[in-house]
Parts: structure tokens; sequence; C-alpha cells
RNA sequence: GGCGCCGUGGCCGAGUGGCUAGGCAACGGAUUGCAAAUCCGUGUACCGCGGUUCAAUUCCGCGCGGCGCCUCCA
């Protein structure tokens, strides 16, 4: 079965059908690091990650490249407010964001590029669009031309004449400098007033004279060299939250091909919707934000992957509402499954997982719903229909070996596309170990007030402990 | 003003022109030393009003309500 992804550019569902398979080129604009990521630039980093691992699962050879936007008006501003330079401070936000990456669970790219690491590229690509006519030089950068980009507009539904109107008050009128309201800044000139020391000095020829514009570079050009030194002037799939479809995407796009001369630069464009917190939009410039910290301070460890679940109930389409009342939701569901895992694990002891049956059709179903859209809500249902079937048969002792064998292939294949860490992540200390016998003594002893105080010695060090027929089950917080 | 999305049972959320997704929470029961999990049972959801249709939550129109984008916010 073909996979089928929204394609922003054609506003339908569509097959994915990349240029070279089974090599696919994934690019997924990364954050400017200016300050912690918060849960809704989260809620697109993880949605990235469950694209790149489910086309991983079905087979293709992914190359991932996610940036990291070290140089832009906020972080200059930011850096020269914290009284660092430009290096120092965006490497610590780099850090953090990938350390964030580490407790959510996210696949480690192929390449995470760093703007400021590829400056002569977008030089050499701003002259090739003034070379080709796309770009202008004015007294305070370096512009490209949108009226020699006819389709310009396209990727978000925007017309010219929508455009030009600009009724969202955030067009500035004084910008006199350019030709047109649309145009936007490849090549920003030096103004030391706001840039201080960070500059570059490319020498472009103009007219057939060389001309050295001290600046740096916008925004856009940035993702659209990128892209083009590690993954090629054409890619098959480009990733961002809704937000970025115009106009830094629209911008990429005609950069890109008006720079080059190829179509299309990206094959298929896939945006997620935003995260709302309490019914309401959320954004660095507010102070409604949540980092990843404070999801393990407020849910414990396992509050990354809880919130992984929680994204993954709802398709990547539609805006996902946070509550800390739905992420403990989501935290109980990931539980129960965990829990499923270890007795399904424990019912199929050493057999070979069946190939055939409810488990089989199960499996087929959650492929097929992530095959289509990639409808996380749809293929968990999938799951847990198969385990309440299962369980039935697990109270009756009716429950194949192989079966069982093959509901732990099936929950580990979502734990693989959905990043959920369902399998223990670590095992038990010795002391732990002593803690974990000692109980087991004392309920053999019918020493009940003894055991419980163990239970709950160990639910203090992060060991869950349940009983069963069969003895303790342990899991971890 | 332009473009677009959405309104489903306590909460979250799929989906479909007729065959009651799923999860979380709640209540009763079984099981259990207790707890948890699990199992059985319990709630006749589709914003309102028209229209199309044998039949609409699903299609169309209007209304009400919420939201996003329209030049550097994931």
């Amino acid at each position: 079965m073909p996979l089928r992804f929204h394609n922003t550019l054609t506003r339908r569902v569509e097959e994915f059908r990349p240029a070279n398979p089974p090599r696919v080129t994934v690019y997924a604009c990364g954050p400017t690091v200016y300050g912690p990521a918060h849960i809704g630039n989260w809620s697109s980093f993880l949605f990235f990650d469950v694209v790149v691992r489910w086309l991983r699962l079905r087979g293709y050879q992914v190359r991932f490249v996610t940036n990291v936007t070290d140089v832009e008006d906020k972080t200059i501003r930011d850096s020269r407010a914290a009284g660092e330079t430009l290096s120092a401070f965006t490497r610590r936000w780099e850090a953090d964001y990938l350390e964030g990456r580490r407790l959510f669970g996210c696949v480690v790219a192929d390449a995470f590029p760093r703007a400021t690491e590829h400056v002569d590229g977008m030089r050499d690509m701003i002259q090739a669009l003034l070379d080709r006519g796309h770009a202008y030089v004015a007294e305070d950068g370096i512009y490209f031309r949108v009226a020699s980009f006819p389709t310009y507009g396209e990727l978000a539904n925007l017309s010219a004449e929508s455009l030009r109107a600009g009724a969202s008050g955030r067009v500035r009128a004084d910008e006199y400098e350019k030709e047109h309201v649309s145009d936007f800044v490849l090549w920003k000139a030096w103004d030391p007033a706001a840039d201080g020391d960070v500059a570059w000095t490319p020498t472009f020829t103009v007219d057939g004279q060389p001309r050295t514009m001290k600046g740096r570079p916008g925004w856009h050009i940035e993702c659209s060299v990128m892209i083009r030194a590690l993954l090629g002037d054409q890619i098959d799939l480009h990733l961002g939250g809704e937000d970025l479809k115009f106009p830094h995407h629209q911008n990429e796009l005609a950069q890109s091909e008006a720079a080059t001369g190829k179509q299309p630069f990206v094959r298929h464009w896939m945006h997620r919707r935003h995260l709302l917190v309490d019914g309401a939009k959320m954004s660095k410039s507010k102070k409604n934000f949540y980092t990843v910290q404070d999801l393990v301070a407020r849910a414990g460890p396992s509050g990354p992957r809880a919130f992984r679940y929680l994204v993954a109930t709802a398709h990547y389409g539609t805006p996902i509402d946070f509550t800390w009342a739905g992420l403990e939701a989501a935290a109980a569901t990931l539980r129960n499954l965990a829990d499923a895992r270890v007795r399904l694990a424990k019912a199929a002891g050493a057999a070979a997982p069946a190939k055939a049956g409810a488990v089989a059709q199960a499996r087929a179903a959650f492929e097929a719903r992530m095959d289509d859209d990639l409808d996380t809500p749809g293929a968990m249902a999938a799951v847990q229909e198969w385990l309440h079937e299962a369980n039935k048969a697990l109270a009756a002792g009716t429950l194949p070996a192989a079966d069982a064998a093959a509901g732990v292939a099936l929950l580990d294949e979502a734990d693989e596309a959905l990043g959920l860490a369902l399998r223990p992540t670590r095992t038990l200390s010795a002391d732990e170990q002593a803690l974990v016998d000692a109980r087991m003594a004392a309920r053999r002893a019918k020493q009940w007030g003894e055991a419980d105080r163990l239970r709950a010695e160990l639910a203090s060090r992060g060991v869950l402990v349940k009983d069963s027929k069969d003895g303790q089950e342990i899991s971890f917080s």
C-alpha cells in the first residue's frame, strides 16, 4: 500500500512519490536558538520525528536534515542584550534543544546544520539570483524580486492582490528601499546599532563590477542554502510548523527554484498545525509556554513520552489543545500500554510471533492507518481494539504464545513509529533488586505491612510493583 | 477586507450517507491481603435552523460560536 500524505501545495492528500526510491530526502525547519523551545515547538519537532520514523519503518532510506537557525534578528538582539557573543549565546540554546531531543527520544538527524556555517553558500545563491535577474541591490540590502516569480503566494494560497493589501498590519510601510512590498531581503546590510559585531563581508558581482556588502543573511535564504548543501537542489519532503508556510517556505521555494532553475524544489510539503494551550495560541513572544523541563517537573521522567502520546492522539492536520489534564490522561494510557507489553512478553515466552490471525489483522490496520496520512489516532485505536481482545484471552488463559509474541511485536512497532518508550528504559539496580526480593519474602510470610512499606519505598525510587498470580510485575515511572 | 480550518457523549479525539472507532475519567460488579492492572455491565454523542435524499452526524445553504494565516512566530 502506498504512502499518502497531505501536500500543502496542492491542498490534497496524495501519494508520496520520492524522486529516487527507496532513497528519501527530508528537510525540516528547526528552531531559532534564542531561548528554550516550548511544547508548541516540540509538537512540530515530534511530528517531523514521526514522519521520519514511519518512512524508515516502511523501508525507505531516509536522509534527514534539520537545521538550527543561529543568526537572525532575535538571536542578535538577545545575545547582545545578554552581553554574550552570538556564537556563545546560540550554542547554549542549541545545547538545550539537543538535550530536549534526547529527553523526547527523537531520532538523531543525519545533519544538524547551523546557518552561520553556510554563509559562503548563501553568497553563491544570492549571486545566482542577481545574475538571473531575480534579485536587486538596494542601500539597505539585497532583495528578492517577487514580481520575477509568477507563482509567488501559491504555497499559502495567497493571491498577489491579497499580498499587496497587507491587511495583517505587519507590513512596514516605510521600507521604501524595496521595489515592491512583497519583496523580501536576501542579505541585510550591516546596521552597526543593531548588529554590533555580527557581520560577514561577501563580495558580489553587480553589473560586472565587484561589490562587497558587509552584512548578514536574511532568514529565508538560510534554509534554501542548507538544503542545497546537504540534500541537493531538489528534495522529496519538506516539513514545518503551519506558520512557516508563509512567508518562510514560500520564499524558500521562490529563491531555490529561481536560483537553480529546477522544479520542483520540493516534491511534497507537509505542515503541522499549531498546539494551543487551554485554547489559546502560544509563542515565544508570550509567556504562556511550557518547556520539556516543565513536563519532567510536573509529570516525572516519563512526562516527555506522555506528551508524545498526547500529540499522537490528534491528527497532525488539526490543532491540538494542550492541558495538564490531557497530559495525565495520556500518561495513564501509556502506563497501561507498557503494562500490557509486560504481560504479553511473559505470555509469549520464547515463541515465534504468529503471522496470521487477529494480531496480523490489527497490525495491518495499524499500518494502513499510518500509511494514510499518518492517522496516529486511528492507528492506536487498532492497537487498543486488539489489546482488549488479547486481555480477555489472557485472562482466560487461551492466548496462544505465538499471538502474544506477535502482540509484543505490534506494540514494539507502534513504539518505534511514535517513540513511546514502552519497553523498560532501565533495569533494577542491585539495591532495588534486594528490595524487590525482600518484598517477595514479606508477601510469602503474609507480612502485609512490610510488603506495603517496601512497595512504597520502591515507588519513591521510580520502581512500580504490581502483584499478579505469577509474582511481582516491575515497571518504571 | 482576503484565504482557510473547526464545532462529536464528563474530557480528549477518529470516522462514515444507512452496519453504535478508540482512549482517559466516573459508577456498579468479578478478581485481589491491600493497591494497581484486567474482565463484565452502565451513558441511545454528533452546535442551531432549513434543504437534498427512502435515509444525514456525514452532502448543500444560512445562522451562531471558536481558531489560524495574510512578510521574518514551530
